[in-house]
DNA sequence: GTCTATATAATGATAGAC
DNA sequence: GTCTATCATTATATAGAC
């Protein structure tokens, strides 16, 4: 119940700054200082929230999870068709056509370089996927698809996935729109 | 003239554990020790070859690069077909499986890695995506198309990586070899 | 809850003997 | 061309005063 205090806050600062930093540099890349300094926070003090550098990914992976969840009830409150949802999720890549260009997708990017450290929250990270698979999945299925709602739903979810990375190597957001474009097209014949 | 000597084969073998280290744990993740160790070279010895660690990326990208150009040449060779040829291209998805599975694409994750760096050397990465983009827009024009050959190539290219992505974060290789059948039924309609 | 100071390990990089 | 020894820096993490 006490919510408004100095340490909540300063908890909160952390994992946004760390949240931020972990999609702009990424995770290994980020130091604990770099963080500290973002949020405002004295690194020893770091360690009174957060004991070990897992400890803060973990909290950055429920927070990202967390904003896709009201995320997905936004949209599905805000469009009633099932169609005009899945259309929302393309458009991301409009929206976010500055960000993806130059750092990518928060969720891929960290995927990857979870993979390739081994790390332990590799499968709590691929979630933030499920989230998504699994809305979609449901848009899928009140247009009439049964069994092949999940297979098209990673299917859309891998086309975001190469347009954000193609996008990226290339700095090109000129492609990253025709992507979109295309996938809308697509999402019409389905 | 001296191929053959120790010089070289010392510094080839570091170039290739580099290669192979940098794909597994990733460029920032790799130490000078790690490769040293690899290599089967003494820590010290390393600097005689290269003196940053910006120079042996370097070798390592050309390297792959040359990689791939021999690869692409050999495919021209081996099939006349320029619609056999782009079906060779999306068969590395279903070749690769076990690879992408665990560590994604060498060139997607590694361009990945060196933007969120912001590396000097990204541009010169991006370039192996431009290897193939150049190679497969040959092959969509000797099909007939003029206009649209090279967004097909990127669009192609975009299909591949997104798979890659969604296969590594799910540890998935069924839904890869999903996804290049049904690039390759697209490949038929285009 | 917040801070300074510090321990400890690993990193990229150098110097110099052989 | 190969090696050992080492520097400077940075990283994660801890101790303890306030």
């Amino acid at each position: 119940m006490d919510m408004g205090s100095k340490g909540e806050h300063s908890r909160q600062r952390i994992i946004d700054a760390a949240d931020r930093l972990f999609y702009i540099k990424g995770f290994n890349q980020t130091s604990f200082s770099d963080i500290a300094e973002a949020a405002g926070v004295a690194r020893g003090n770091f360690y009174y929230y957060f004991k070990t550098k897992d400890d803060i990914l973990q909290a950055v992976i429920e927070k990202r999870a967390e904003d896709i969840r009201r995320m997905l009830e936004d949209w599905e409150a805000s469009y009633p068709d099932p169609r005009d949802r899945l259309r929302r999720y393309v458009t991301i890549l409009t929206k976010e056509q500055q960000h993806i260009e130059k750092f990518g997708c928060p969720m891929g990017t960290l995927c990857t370089e979870l993979a390739k450290l081994r790390h332990a929250r590799q499968t709590q990270a691929a979630e933030m996927f499920e989230l998504f698979r699994c809305w979609l999945e449901k848009q899928f299925r009140l247009l009439g698809h049964k069994d092949d709602a999940r297979d098209l739903a990673l299917h859309l979810m891998a086309r975001e996935q190469g347009a954000a990375i193609i996008a990226n190597a290339y700095h090109d957001s000129a492609f990253l729109q025709r992507e979109a474009d295309d996938t809308l097209r697509w999402l019409d014949t389905v």
